[in-house]
DNA sequence: TATACATTTTCAAAAATTAGATTATGTTTG
DNA sequence: CAAACATAATCTAATTTTTGAAAATGTATA
């Protein structure tokens, strides 16, 4: 099953990086954690999970995740800060849906390691 | 309706779920969080990106992070709790090394994300 | 049109929880 | 004992939830 795992596409760090090496992985570093710890909170993800599936406004997420609106409004904020849903309003309501396939990728992976073995 | 076709090997889910699906999905959403919990620090990743290539020391990462010992060994401590490294002592020295390649895993998807066009 | 009111979402601030760094102390090995 | 790591205790900072509004939109009715 894992003919597709060449060698890693992942860079080696060899030991003695220069400065300017360090400096730029630390800086990369830090936005893929802040990126990380976007998804890594239970109601963010799951939030995610339902928009991978199409759009949805507040309040039918916060029926679907039983969370109040408040707390999906301040989660929707940080995912959006993220860049990684955006609004579309229509009347009363807000519809959220995704921006692009980056949480996708990763909800793939995440996906493949923490649900699909389990079904 | 649906603006993109998701390529996505993941699941739709409807909007009526049975609570036992709900349950199902919180459970494994809470512990895919958990995971990206670990990841999602700075200091950790750092930690990830240097294991994936070769196993290292503690003292080994103290040195390519400057970072404090005891705080490295939490970090790892957490990584070890998620599974994702290992410990081999060898004399003195405990060597770290991923135990599979889950992290790898995420790791690519990040680093093609994060890293890979801003070289 | 104007007024009143309900609904949906956001905002802001306080309270509660959690995470991380530091310091200090143990443990194992040579 | 010294070196290499781990663990514990403490302190601080960051996150999350809760609460109580406020803003925007739509509907009903006179």
């Amino acid at each position: 099953m894992n003919a597709q795992t060449p060698p890693s596409r992942l860079p080696v760090f060899h030991d003695d990086l220069s400065p300017e090496d360090t400096e730029k992985m630390m800086s990369n570093a830090e936005k893929a954690a802040s990126f990380l710890k976007a998804l890594g909170h239970e109601g963010r993800l799951m939030i995610l999970c339902h928009l991978a599936s199409g759009e949805k406004s507040v309040t039918e997420l916060e029926r679907l995740l039983s969370v109040r609106h408040a707390a999906v409004s301040q989660q929707l904020t940080r995912l959006r800060y993220e860049g990684l849903v955006k609004p579309r309003r229509d009347g009363k309501a807000i519809y959220y849906s995704l921006t692009d396939d980056r949480p996708r990728q990763i909800m793939e992976v995440v996906y493949d390691l923490f649900c699909r073995d389990e079904d």
